[in-house]
DNA sequence: AGCCAGTTTAAACACCCGTTTAAAATAGCG
DNA sequence: CGCTATTTTAAACGGGTGTTTAAACTGGCT
């Protein structure tokens, strides 16, 4: 395996446990058996390795979630919110073909870019993949038209922190369905369950406000 | 003001705003104008400061919530998910009289706890101030008994991140609203907005997971 | 074989971190 | 005032950080 792809691998696993900030640049390397050096060689600065690290996922990722929300958006029939959510699993979940434990990673990773290093990792995505978030807002849309653009806004941010904040700390909530409940999970049984308390959300009654 | 508020005024501010790692105690003191060395004088350590400003914060927050929640728990009516939630808002609020913009300061800090520093604030808070948690648990328990522990145990979770995330870009969201929907919004605002799709969340019809 | 672009390596760089030290300044009190 | 205990101060400590350097090594080409 290349050098390039043996720091990736190694990097995305740790930044996802740890942060981006709390994973220095000799863990990532020697976790990868290579040179301390071969970062800054082969991408130039560990800001850089970030970007690379999800521009890796997200390239494999945006394609299969522009195409399922494009069929829910195109279609003559009026979609349920829960259709529109469950758009997003079948993409997600074949991140674990592209890479062992690659949806949780992934997932986790994307939380990281929300808290870490004061959201330029957010920047980074709504600027480098619009079309995933256009699309779902047009989906949306089409679900719950009554819902006005901003009321939307608000609620697929909430939408997002929810997914985000569980999947950070999947782990740990893995551990105590186990313990405390005798549940064995996996990441598609976080998702299972996180589904209808978004959809629930997103379809929430409109209040008016003072 | 004594060293040591002023060190815990300027603390709580720079954590919540770029992280407990993301923050040098060389900022903090420079910022508070006292010497460096005067955090280890007076709370021993970096991570003691830390509990020490989230414990400032909780030992005002956790009577007041406490007793509201008591107040719906001892009730002969069964309560709404909404009036559980709302039993949050007063003592939130409450902390902008304790301190300058503390109710989202707080909330950030309780974003960063479970995220930052691999949950050892979790455990701080759980152990530290269980009654809390309980009695949110026995309040939504009342109010929607039909739910299970365990299924209850993801939503209340679930509920977490989407304040706690919401929180923690609470100023970003506020400017977007303010430049792309013209609505001037406050922290207060942000919460009326978050409750009803919090409530609903919570309020998902109950699934069948193969 | 000789050459050379591409890659790897060990070492060093400059900087920031949390913590500790010991001396200086301050405040409280008999 | 003079003594003591508390607090503040500047400086240093040991260690970790991202990045850079220049030398060594590679594999493929003529």
């Amino acid at each position: 395996m290349s050098t390039k792809n043996k720091i990736l691998d190694a990097a995305d696993v740790l930044f996802a446990d740890k942060g981006f900030n709390g994973t220095s640049l000799r863990e990532i390397t020697s976790q990868a058996n290579v040179n301390l050096a071969a970062v800054n060689y082969h991408f130039g600065s560990k800001k850089e390795l970030i970007k690379a690290v999800m521009s890796r996922y997200m390239d494999e990722l945006s394609p299969q979630l522009e195409s399922a929300l494009a069929l829910i958006c195109q279609a003559e029939r009026k979609p349920s919110l829960q259709e529109v959510f469950y758009a997003f699993i079948e993409p997600l979940l074949k991140l674990n073909e592209f890479k062992e434990n690659g949806t949780s990673t992934f997932l986790q990773l994307l939380g990281r870019g929300y808290t870490d290093s004061q959201g330029f990792l957010r920047w980074f995505l709504t600027t480098q993949y619009p079309d995933v978030f256009t699309n779902f807002t047009k989906a949306v849309k089409k679900a719950y038209p009554e819902l006005s653009t901003e009321e939307m806004f608000w609620r697929l941010h909430f939408t997002m922190g929810t997914i985000v904040f569980t999947m950070s700390s999947s782990e740990a909530l893995i551990d105590i369905a186990q313990n405390d409940f005798n549940n064995q999970l996996d990441i598609a049984g976080v998702i299972e369950r996180v589904i209808p308390y978004v959809a629930a959300g997103v379809a929430a009654p409109i209040t008016n406000y003072n």
